[in-house]
DNA sequence: ATGTTATTTGACCGTCCATTCTAGATAGAG
DNA sequence: CTCTATCTAGAATGGACGGTCAAATAACAT
């Protein structure tokens, strides 16, 4: 046996970086191999082929986002409050994102989907457990009081899903706070 | 002198239908010639290079939208009535979008942004457009007496703006017809 | 008819692509 | 300390890429 010379996680956090920047067509398997300073044959060897680790970075991105928007929303306390703060996070996020980048798994539905199988599984699932917690969040939202009777938790929570990806792609566009901030103040009044 | 064997203006048009079916990077000039059936010198004499040629789709597909969204709120009628109208338009557009294709200017955004200069400045000049006209006839629906006086008609505008372009990218996930039309009802409840 | 000019055709260019192979280096097992 | 499995670097592969070219062709003006 002999132990790797590099650290695999740091390497996959490095593809990472380069597919959100440039999107999985524009990035070539040179460009990694630069980028993360390891061999050609070991890149194949630990991640697969290109589409391989662009789907293992891109899983790695889910699954390591800080905060996850699920934990915002299971947060102890109002579980409106929750969800208000889930919006003003991404918002804030959206603001906040000089380099432009936009999230990579709104970059990812854009440009794989619905094409690329692996990618529309991994967002179907991603963007139904969104809606789910939204959902969950806003039921007991009107449990305890803070939701007014007559509104309908999980249309609100479809409506909060979809309104997150339209504030992650506006703001890969020209980087106008204010224009987000509004957006986000608007939808935010639609919780009462 | 000689005429063209082609029609340019369906060649562009069938250049156009399939850079918004499979974006920039993965549609080669291969591809573009086989689908045009015109020659590959004759592609390039007649439109330039790749990039110009997915430029010249991208301002086709902007120009010859039909409704064109502009359009829709200028209609004769109470503003709101237009503004609804349009809501009402890209969820049902986005719902019927069987092929899952997406808005090519969503599309144009997410996997260009913000590294292409051309597809900025387009996309920058066509979302301030529709965040002017939006506000524009929102502000004609509290004159009407539409809107209710503590609304801020360009906050509205940018709120609608973003929430549009969520509704187009998410189409692009799993068809699910009733996510798309409980957001675009939520959206619309905050208009009054 | 004929000259002129633009379009078409299909071969062609160099470069870059994703992937594999070969050869040599190195660390753990015995 | 040797052996050998697995690592590394980098050359090599064949195909696809965007883009160009010269010759053949066809419509116009004269």
């Amino acid at each position: 046996m002999r132990t790797k010379e590099f650290d695999p996680d740091a390497a996959l956090q490095a593809a990472l970086e380069l597919f959100w920047e440039r999107g999985y067509e524009a990035t070539s398997m040179a460009d990694l191999v630069e980028r993360l300073n390891i061999g050609r044959a070991s890149l194949y060897a630990t991640f697969g082929n290109k589409h391989d680790l662009y789907m293992k970075a891109l899983e790695r991105y889910r699954e390591n986002r800080n905060p996850a928007p699920i934990d915002i929303l299971s947060r102890p306390g109002p579980a409106l409050t929750s969800v208000r703060a889930l919006v003003e996070f991404y918002a804030a996020d959206a603001i906040a994102d000089s380099r432009r980048r936009g999230c990579m798994i709104v970059n990812a539905a854009a440009e794989m989907l619905p094409a690329d199988a692996a990618v529309s599984r991994l967002i179907d699932t991603n963007w139904a457990a969104l809606e789910g917690a939204l959902t969950s969040a806003l039921i007991r939202a009107a449990g305890e009081g803070d939701l007014p009777a007559d509104r309908d938790p999980r249309a609100l929570a479809r409506f909060l899903l979809v309104f997150l990806q339209g504030l992650r792609l506006v703001s890969k566009g020209s980087a106008d706070a204010a224009r987000l901030r509004d957006a986000a103040s608007q939808a935010l009044s639609l919780l009462g």
